[in-house]
RNA sequence: GGGGCUUUAGCCAAGUGGUAAGGCAAGGGACUGCAACUCCCUGAGCACCGGUUCAAAUCCGGUAGGCCCCUCCA
């Protein structure tokens, strides 16, 4: 397949280091407050790419990371810790914050039907990994210990800035307000590996370590159990547009001088959910999460779908116009989908046809929304029989993952309900529409909805 | 100051040199007691200006708008 990398940002053909195998890392979720939407547009572009490999056959290995330390609001030496911030705004331990919002994190992941990574690790179960590689990046002179910290020498690695058109002498520290200069470094781009208490007297997670104790950069983290669970070498690294820069060209530097080689081939990057203001930030205080959308009555698979509409490496505007596009639409797909029978034998040859064409838009670096045309294209092909749209279409789906055939959901009193179906149908016959619409209202109400269609009535379940 | 992305019908959106996919909404129609569901029909010449070319939404230059990055962020 073709995927683009931003390494060469150009669209290139995937070629793993090892034939039929795929290690694949996504930086995963900071777990001080929840994911809003935005985040999880970031996800769901990583599960497409998750999917899209396996159904190609590769063999994929997935981890993923649980930033539960080390990420300050700053690289220099000024930051606050943000976990230590949201222990302060909600009186609890390190721990108890980073418990409840990795669940509150997996919640609305498997809502959007993003599948589990293989391996996922929080940052404070691999100390023992960040610590051995800061050794033996401290023995090959590239790192260096100032003023309590251990800090990454950006000069001794050639191609710091691989990742982006940075140009050194260009870069203007402090664009951002509250980034500062750090006396202890020796270069302004150098950043830390490690940081001792002495810095923040009242940080709660602290660990033991040849270099005082301390605890880890944010860079580091990534590096390590990337590492540490795929191997020194990786195929694929993900993450949002905003970890460019600095954190994946820290991670690059930092990766491969503790190697002594290449580490990872292909880069690929989501780009922003937006808002009408902008960018969709934690750190701007209001941000919408999956579970709030639930809780308006959405359908978060609908949130899903409105992304795979739309290119991972487009920017998107989210607004509920929008959402409730999608919802609409995925609707009446399901609508459309339901209304299929299940006759005839499976015509491989459609099949082939139908799902070579979906992958190949997905192979065109995950082109979603050409895919979902393919969908559509194929639902109006008189020449498909039912049984094999339907087989279509769950392929289909094992991509999509947006449940497009809805589980028909019998209800256990079934027979009472066909009774009143059937009082319903004789008060129509009898043109006692008032009778026949209280009926109907009545069973609404309780979330059966009745279709009338040729064939005769009959109901579906609508909401939980 | 530097780097990069983007602009297609009311809305979402595909298309990367050969005469504008798909979807939502809207309107019309079929079906229906009505409604919903379903089905059929209907729409733009691609921000603007100027080039290159037999041919440009697609390439080049410029203008305007939007967005992102340059040590918080997915």
């Amino acid at each position: 397949m073709k995927i683009y990398n931003t390494l060469t940002r150009k669209v290139e053909e995937f070629v793993p280091n090892v034939e039929g195998k795929v290690s694949y890392y996504t930086c995963g979720p900071t777990v001080y407050h929840y994911a809003h939407v935005g985040n999880m547009r970031n996800y769901i572009g990583h599960d497409i790419l998750d999917r899209t490999l396996r159904s190609l056959g590769y063999d994929v290995t997935r981890v993923m990371n649980i930033t539960d330390v080390g990420h300050l609001t700053s690289d220099s030496d000024s930051g606050e810790d943000k976990m230590e911030v949201a222990k302060k705004r909600e009186h609890k331990t390190a721990m108890e914050i980073a418990k409840f919002y990795t669940e509150a994190f997996f919640k609305d992941f498997y809502a959007l039907n993003c599948r589990r990574p293989d391996v996922v690790s929080p940052a404070t179960a691999n100390i023992d990994k960040y610590i051995e590689m800061i050794e033996n990046l401290l023995e090959k002179d590239i790192a260096y210990k100032s003023g309590g910290n251990v800090y990454f020498d950006v000069s001794k690695v050639k191609d710091y800035y691989v990742l982006t058109n940075h140009q050194e002498d260009k870069m203007v520290v402090g664009v951002r307000e509250g980034v500062e200069y750090d006396d202890n470094k020796r270069n302004q781009a150098d950043f830390a590996l490690w940081f001792t208490s002495s810095k923040f007297e009242n940080h709660e997670l602290v660990w033991d370590s040849p270099f005082g104790v301390g605890y880890p950069g944010w860079h580091i983290e990534c590096s390590g159990i990337s590492i540490k669970y795929l191997g020194e070498y990786l195929d694929i690294h993900g993450g949002g547009v905003d970890n460019i820069f600095p954190h994946h060209t820290n991670e690059i530097a930092q990766s491969e001088a503790y190697l002594g080689h290449k580490w990872c081939n292909y880069w690929f990057h989501n780009e922003h959910l937006l808002d009408e203001t902008g960018k969709m930030s934690k750190s701007n205080g209001e941000f919408l999460t999956v579970s709030l959308l639930k809780d308006k009555a959405y359908d978060p698979l609908s949130f899903r779908f409105m992304c795979l509409n739309s290119h991972y490496r487009k920017q998107l505007v989210f607004t509920y116009d929008a959402l409730n596009q999608a919802e609409s639409t995925l609707k009446k797909l399901r609508n459309k989908i339901s209304t299929i029978n299940d006759e005839g034998d499976l015509d491989k040859e459609l099949f082939d046809s139908y799902n070579n064409k979906f992958m190949a838009s997905l192979e065109e670096d995950l082109n979603t929304a050409n895919a979902l045309a393919v969908l559509y294209e194929m639902l109006k092909d008189n020449e498909v029989n039912g049984h094999t749209k339907l087989e279509i279409i769950k392929k289909f789906d094992e991509i999509l993952a947006v449940e497009l055939i809805q589980e028909a959901k019998k209800l256990d009193n079934e027979v009472e309900i066909l009774d009143i179906i059937e009082k319903r149908n004789k008060a129509k016959k009898d043109k006692d529409y008032e009778l026949a619409d209280s009926i109907r209202n009545e069973l609404l109400s309780k979330g059966i909805e009745l279709i009338d269609t040729r064939e005769g009535t009959t109901y579906r379940i609508v909401g939980e």
